[in-house]
DNA sequence: GTCTATACTATGATAGAC
DNA sequence: GTCTATCATAGTATAGAC
């Protein structure tokens, strides 16, 4: 048996963007293009020529759409840190009051955002060190309130007595990896379907945190 | 309180490059400079000039110690690899013919490595995708052959019956993924030593495979 | 090995016609 | 909004003196 070494930084090719992104038409084409380039290749390796040819325009058009390549990158980092914040949000919110609950539903939510947005997550985490700090601001705020909702979550678990982890810290820390890292190597097709595999590092998630009751 | 909300895709300062690499004078400097360089900034957005003032000769000169911009990548990135292959082959060495004691071994010398050698860790994770597929062979093998090892002593556990996990491949996937995120935000000085967070993520690992004997 | 000088290409961004 | 044409600069890499 054969295994190609060929390393790429993605798995997935699936150029999603949340349906609650509005842009259309050219603007819309230019994101999605941008964003597929910058998971394969790059921020500072793509170039706005290049952006143009795969999304069928000269480069002078992208102006008249976006102010300059950073802020195109500016726009899809907020994109993915807003969509991700918006289902940790959400998930919490339906989640009941137990503390293993609302650690399992935001787990949930964490990994399929990564599972199925992977190239948005790989942009959004990968490429945001780039931004310069005027057009970071509001994607680094929400990035910030989800590991707090991550790491709340965890406190009051242990506070309860129904987790069982001396650090709610290095358990925030070590289950939002996990799951950030998924955005690299799953895409469909692989044995497992994204209900699985989120099913699967909640179990993880639960037994990092020593839960009492964790299902199987 | 306030939170400096400024985005680094590494905490680490540490320009560490492992012992065994004898590399010394102007092509040393060029190799630490240039990890620097690619780990805050990225491959793509670093130039030969940028590597030169930081190493304090002229552009030219790095002509004279590599052959390209790529190649000072491939080594780092190789460096990198062949460092964290010798640590974790080093560890399931020494430590015993138990899976537990194997993936304790395995799990703390990822997450050391990763601790120790951050800014290396990150080049050589995050920057690998960029190198020309003639430059990327040899790290490539020993990634895979890294993650073989954990898969490999996780299936051992598991079929011994020490373990208790549905998927080894998925648990891997986990473990390695917690690790490898400490690289980025790590550095000493933020309340855990290397040591105290290699245990707490043993631990976490040792619960997630489900092993009946997990330390505390 | 290191320098100065330079060749050649690619880059981000703008001007102005349609 | 999109195009062609272009500017100004920065990019990788090489030549040749010391």
């Amino acid at each position: 048996m054969t295994t190609s070494l060929r390393v790429s930084r993605i798995a997935s090719t699936d150029v999603a963007i949340p349906d609650t992104v509005s842009t259309s038409g050219t603007a819309r084409r230019i994101l999605e293009q941008a964003m597929r380039l910058f998971a394969s290749s790059g921020y500072g390796s793509t170039s706005i020529r290049d952006i143009a040819e795969a999304s069928g325009v000269q480069s002078a058009t992208l102006y008249a759409h976006y102010q300059s390549k950073a802020d195109i990158l500016a726009e899809l980092v907020l994109i993915g840190h807003t969509e991700h914040h918006r289902r940790l949000r959400a998930a919490i919110l339906e989640a009941g009051s137990e503390p293993e609950q609302q650690l399992a539903a935001l787990v949930r939510a964490h990994v399929l955002s990564h599972a199925e947005m992977s190239m948005l997550a790989i942009v959004a985490n990968s490429e945001m060190h780039l931004l310069p700090d005027d057009l970071v601001g509001s994607a680094a705020a929400l990035r910030q309130e989800s590991t707090n909702m991550m790491i709340d979550v965890i406190q009051r678990g242990v506070d309860r007595g129904v987790f069982d982890t001396p650090d709610p810290l290095l358990a925030a820390a070590a289950i939002g990896g996990m799951g950030i890292r998924v955005a690299s190597w799953f895409r469909p097709g692989l044995g497992w379907t994204e209900e699985e595999l989120s099913d699967a590092y909640t179990v993880f998630a639960l037994r990092i945190v020593g839960s009492k009751t964790v299902p199987e």
